[in-house]
DNA sequence: CGCTCATTTCTAGACATTTCGAAATGAGCT
DNA sequence: AGCTCATTTCGAAATGTCTAGAAATGAGCG
């Protein structure tokens, strides 16, 4: 059984998540695909825009895939990549601040969320 | 001349503070540091809490501090540690969906943003 | 099947991170 | 100053990440 992988609310999952994210080589990827929309963008295309050789691009975007921040689909001889939730981030963000302020002595003073 | 912190629009400080978070420790600590609100906790009892050791603390704290998303501030003899921004991660979220489908042939299709 | 293109796996060296104990520093107190 | 508590720095071992070249795999095509 596995959770919804939108919405971690599990400690490694979640820094796993914020790992992949914390690399350069993989935030510039992770953001051409944003910019690249829902038809994502072949391996190929991706290293040469990003500059990146064939082996590492592979390696970073297991990560990325892992994290479920990136989806591949083959097709024919290519593989094409998608950035995959436009919450992900977000939800990264919700997995902090659920709990915002739950220990304090006064509950949660001048900053609103919700 | 700095950019404000807490809105990164260069690719290294971003991968910077994602990294941050992309520790297990570190979570759980920015976790506790969430939780207890902008009174903060001193050192020690984050560590107590974490389970983490002194040494260990500090060197994982100093990387939060540098990513802005932790203030120090000494209290007598104690380090009092804040979260500091509730809208951090949300900034960073906002880093890679500002560009969203910018690339596309179709422009955003069926994701709401904004 | 043999050829070619796209991607992946293997391997390895360089470099960074993680973790902690021991010693050093800083801060209050008497 | 001397004492004590809280935190930091130092040193060091173990582990993990990053990067890429070379070889292997998969997919279409004739």
């Amino acid at each position: 059984m596995k959770m919804n992988p939108a919405s971690p609310h599990d400690l490694a999952l979640a820094a796993a998540r914020f790992a992949a994210l914390g690399s350069e080589q993989r935030l510039q990827v992770l953001r051409l695909l944003v910019r690249a929309g829902p038809d994502g963008l072949t391996i190929g295309t991706l290293g040469d825009r990003a500059g990146i050789t064939g082996s590492t691009l592979t390696h970073h975007l297991k990560l990325l895939v892992a994290a479920g921040l990136v989806r591949q689909q083959r097709q024919g001889r290519s593989t094409i990549c998608a950035a995959v939730s436009h919450d992900a981030v977000q939800d990264l963000s919700e997995f902090l601040m659920t709990e915002c302020c739950a220990d304090a002595a006064v509950p949660c003073p001048d900053h609103p969320h919700g």
